[in-house]
DNA sequence: TCAAAAGTGTTGTTGATACACCCATGA
DNA sequence: TCATGGGTGTATCAACAACACTTTTGA
């Protein structure tokens, strides 16, 4: 008989899965990853992509797996939004959900992978019917990054490691849903001085080409330590 | 065969948990409310209220439950932080555990029965050592509140249905651990009109006494629908 | 009459917003 | 040469912070 047993063993427990929100921008749209169920209850339909937690596994750690199951990506950003727990959420039972989002260069990420679940992008504008509870959770993840993106600089996980600022700004204007003055977000920008321009333009998105600019991570964590908060 | 048996039958359940970081504020200090363990393990130290998830109840039920057994009280402002489930967080055996916070008005709550639970109020500058990793999630429900009461009406909770400025300020003071100046402070507090100032003075606090006001919730809401938001 | 807390407006500073033109390049 | 998007500085306005004296009352 293991302590567990002996301590809690009159206690119910209970199924635990993890549902991963995954972000994704792509030049011009701020998009979310989505599965197409290919298992009952609710096979068919779209729905976030999620597994049951293991024996033995952090929460954390389980959401990683998740989200690598799905896009072959490691190190990604991930932060869990919270639990949801209604008790008719799941219409197969009693599963209590902990939902993570997650931020992702959708340039890097491995489409073979993702045929295998049938998962697609789809903008924010225009999202599928989700099953369960998901549309809540998709609600409130939105709303965790825009905070986020306020006071971290949790942006750049969505763009290349190169950017250039106007792509930049269109990725927050995406993530706000509005529009942004091009010279006062360059001020706010580039002011901290956690940007390093490279002496490469990007020749894609025009005539002219932008500059390349790389974020200083370094930098960033030097002056976060002297009570600098990044602030957009 | 239950449903759920036949379609998620081959993942593992676990314990559930909730706990509670109970704030209460006595005119003074800003608290926590711990309880003494009566139960293995870690029986005898100090942790904070919590409880198992039972069958057929939602977690926010739950808590609330859990809320309810310490204090007797009904309608208190309870919301998630997240769910903790780190593998080696509970020294007795895989637990996930859910944390909420909960903002409770000291005066009315029903000290016989936290008497029960050997419960105490202790300063939040002079916590105990909590077990697991409560001490966590009481800072995450600190920076949780603090934000909460910059952009929603929620310090009031903590208060008498009438309180006084005087007593508001220095609420919001303890939480914030800082300062205001008491002109700016009545001035913003005051501006968007959702307080209402009462025929009646407090005569506990000073000579002169001070006037009693009333969280005017009704007006909040219209406000809120028109667009308004509360800040401080 | 005095000690102790309540109550009340104005000014300076700082951060946010609005705004228009020149530049570099490929077609 | 021209169409397209990239890059730059200043002036105005609003929000915030700093600040000191009078009032009321009970002891």
């Amino acid at each position: 008989m293991t302590k567990e047993k002996h301590l809690y063993s009159r206690h119910s427990k209970f199924l635990v899965a993890l549902d991963c929100i995954i972000f994704g921008f792509d030049t011009h749209e701020l998009k979310l990853l989505c599965i197409k169920r290919d298992f009952e209850p609710e096979k068919g339909k779209w729905s976030l992509m999620g597994g049951f937690l293991r024996e033995g596994e952090a929460i954390d750690q389980a959401a990683d797996r998740v989200l690598r199951e799905l896009t072959g990506l490691e190190d990604i950003y991930l932060e869990q939004l919270q639990a949801y727990g209604e008790t008719g959420r799941d219409s197969a039972g009693r599963v209590i959900s902990i939902a993570y989002y997650a931020l992702i260069n959708s340039v890097k990420f491995d489409k073979s992978i993702s045929d295998t679940y049938s998962a697609s992008w789809f903008s924010m504008h225009q999202l599928p019917d989700l099953i369960f509870d998901h549309h809540a959770m998709v609600d409130k993840a939105l709303r965790r990054l825009r905070r986020r993106c306020k006071t971290q600089p949790v942006g750049f996980e969505l763009l290349p490691e190169k950017f250039t600022l106007p792509q930049l700004q269109t990725l927050y204007e995406k993530i706000f849903d509005t529009g942004f003055d091009k010279r006062n977000f360059r001020r706010k920008i580039l002011e901290p001085g956690v940007l390093v321009k490279l002496d490469e333009k990007d020749m894609e998105g025009s005539r002219k080409g932008a500059f390349l600019y790389k974020f200083d991570k370094q930098r960033y964590d030097e002056l976060t330590n002297e009570g600098f908060n990044f602030q957009i």
